[in-house]
DNA sequence: ATCATACGGTCATCCTACAACTGCGCAAGT
DNA sequence: ACTTGCGCAGTTGTAGGATGACCGTATGAT
């Protein structure tokens, strides 16, 4: 192939890597909503990339509403409130601050989650949760499989709410947040911890079963928390601060 | 151009067909999880459009984790809970239930989004939740001006919990809701419920400025019942019944 | 002054060619 | 018989050019 000076690094997909570019710059307020991209051809120029690859990326940030190209005018980045999809950057959460609000989210998912399910769920559904509970409790260290597990119970959780999209946002909180401290638990071993783990996750069972919607709310909350404890992101100290 | 006969029928730019129909046929469990798409050529030729218009659809849904590409071996269809994005079908929410479900996640977002800004809002942030509130109530009838005043005020409220990813999340949603709902409003009209609306939201107001949390998560809580019941969508029956 | 038309710019789509990568088979060497 | 290396076919990734569709504006005729 021909040899192509490109002004970005590394080793993602070309669009891929375009699409990133654009999106901190809309993101960051370099391009403010309303105002028009340069055109196809000006940012194929300047990334050093062909004009299909710039469609490419464009086509990914069209699909989720952060901008709209009109045939013969140009593309326009459109308001923030208007995306069309909800993305979470990776990097950021790197920031200590971003995760514990993303924990701080979580734990109002996953508490209402766990309301809901204490009032709905059906035997089956106890089933299920009662499965991951047990694999997980069959694991003697808090690793993949633990993991895994661990996933497993609170998407069972969600589903016994008999509400897709509650369901929808918890696996893919959960998801982000399991992606983001993967490797930093590396340097930080948890295995004197699967007990508190587990004991937690039986006291949400426990409520769960007995149909509680109150206790099993409040078990989960305590669980986030600690979970997040467990990782080094502390919660419940923001709730008592100003601004 | 040259004439070409699709199988895909419409308006919409052929990228987005294509996906749509790629993404439907994954949600309908068409294509397991791990399974190999058809080559882009292949596709290409199923659905009657150039390979370039088939990779902008397969870049789209890349980018949502829903399919992963190799270079050299071919397109993957991914686990449902590895996206990377969250995205609602707005024609899914034709479906009164589904209506229903997502009305009760915002309930679920909204309560504790005024719960938290009550606890910690600023002067400066109750000064932009009463802008929004002045707005909605200087309109004398319920059309477009009043609900971008309504919006403006939940998301106002969504920003004084000082946590990014509550405001986005309860953002996509309302828009999600306020989108499906548009159409429907115009053979319901509220006229004659501003007042109501209006009360509901001074007393979500006064209760942040009084700071008392409990409280605004109340007046929360009813408000979205209330709008919810006047779009023709309830909410607490759900939770006396089982699955 | 008004309206129809022409023109340039931009996105939309198509096409072809080539590069990069993978998996597999085959043949040569051990 | 086993291993190693090579090449081939298939697939995605990227480049670049050509044409159609659409928009805004300038131009010119009425």
């Amino acid at each position: 192939m021909k040899q192509r000076s490109s002004i970005i690094g590394s080793v993602e997909a070309l669009p891929h890597r375009v699409a990133s570019h654009l999106s901190r710059e809309i993101e960051g307020g370099d391009i403010i909503p309303g105002a028009r991209l340069p055109t196809e051809s000006q940012l194929a120029d300047k990334f050093g990339v062909s004009r299909n690859v710039v469609r490419e990326a464009i086509a990914q940030l069209r699909a989720d509403g952060m901008i709209e190209a009109r045939q013969g005018i140009g593309a326009f980045v459109m308001a923030p409130e208007q995306r069309t999809a909800i993305r979470i950057d990776r990097e950021a959460l790197k920031d200590q601050r971003n995760m514990e609000q993303l924990f701080e989210l979580r734990s109002i998912l996953e508490t209402e989650s766990a309301t809901f399910a204490a009032a709905r769920c059906a035997s089956d559904d106890l089933d299920a949760i009662k499965a991951a509970l047990d694999r997980m409790g069959g694991e003697e260290r808090w690793e993949d499989g633990s993991i895994e597990a661990d996933l497993l119970f609170h998407r069972a959780i969600a589903r016994a709410t008999g509400n897709s999209y509650i369901y929808t946002f918890i696996s893919f909180v959960c998801e982000q947040i399991r992606q983001s401290i993967h490797y930093a638990r590396l340097t930080n071993p948890l295995h004197d911890l699967v007990e508190v783990n587990v004991a937690e996750h039986v006291r949400i069972y426990d409520a769960l079963a007995a149909h509680d919607p109150q206790a099993a709310g409040e078990a989960m909350r305590r669980h986030i928390e600690g979970a997040a404890a467990r990782v080094g992101v502390e919660l419940t100290a923001k709730l008592n601060r100003g601004k």
